[in-house]
DNA sequence: AACAGCGTGCAACTGAGTTGCAATATAAAT
DNA sequence: ATTTATATTGCAACTCAGTTGCACGCTGTT
């Protein structure tokens, strides 16, 4: 992401009431340029309070309901979480890597094309799409350093 | 998926030698209409011969590793496979509901467009790609029916 | 003060997938 | 055919992400 909305904005668009916990969450998805996992987000939180897993893990699911974060899936490792701010961080494709899970945001593609391609090829009610290319990243390819997963 | 391929075939043209375990587990695979969980595999092929999870779950990793199945993920619940057969079970984009995490096949819409438009997009090698319609289904949308789930 | 309602923390749990290792089966070599 | 190497399986125990139940505490309301 390029750059940063402000969280407490955020949230008050998407009617949900500030507190530090969620402060402090959405602060730290906002700053990173990748979308990240809830261990990361834990780890990095806990630098500034105390927060228990649980916890992350509800206010997760409360964003990802009003629609303040967008959460994916990937064959690696656990679900991933970004802002999901139409202005500052549009729906974007993303390069997932087999080895350590690491998700690449493809930005400045548009899918809004592909998405209605799609639309009417099924009787369901789609509400998102999600677009990933999957491989093995540079980082993991050269000697198949296992895990060299993040900090 | 429309027309079956014959495991026994998909295996030999791949260089996997076949066994009890591998040909059952290919065919129950080959004759679901749907990306399956190693759950559902499990209980379909236990009705023929008692097979142990790890041996599903290596027999998978092998055929994933050699391009005879297809494996994805999505935000609910585990990671479904598919036969891989480029003739019978081309690439396709599948819709996904985020309530019992059925998955869909969108059969007859071909991605190679979409894919090169990403490939220079990166400087990874993305070897997949794997397009996700997310949605509540028609079965769990009326009544918000938890977990209708696969049997 | 007494109540409701929400947000949090802790502990214990679930379920998917993995690892180590011993037992067995299969194929190759003598 | 017996031995020897190699691949496959099963069991038990484990890891790790995410969940559930419940008690506690902090608002704000009557």
């Amino acid at each position: 992401m390029k750059t940063l909305c402000d969280p407490r904005e955020l949230m008050a668009r998407q009617g949900v009431d500030p507190n530090p916990n969620r402060d402090l969450i959405l602060k730290v998805i906002a700053s990173s340029s990748k979308a990240v996992t809830p261990k990361f987000i834990l780890t990095a939180a806990r630098k500034t309070r105390s927060i228990d897993k649980v916890t992350l893990y509800r206010i997760l699911d409360l964003f990802v309901a009003r629609r303040i974060l967008r959460r994916m899936a990937s064959v690696a490792g656990s679900l991933r979480y970004e802002i999901a701010c139409a202005e500052h961080n549009p729906l974007h494709p993303h390069f997932v890597c087999r080895e350590c899970g690491d998700m690449e945001c493809l930005s400045d593609v548009d899918l809004s094309d592909v998405r209605e391609r799609l639309n009417m090829k099924t009787k369901n009610l789609p509400e998102d799409i999600d677009l990933k290319l999957e491989g093995v990243c540079q980082k993991c390819s050269p000697r198949k350093r296992r895990r060299h997963e993040e900090k």
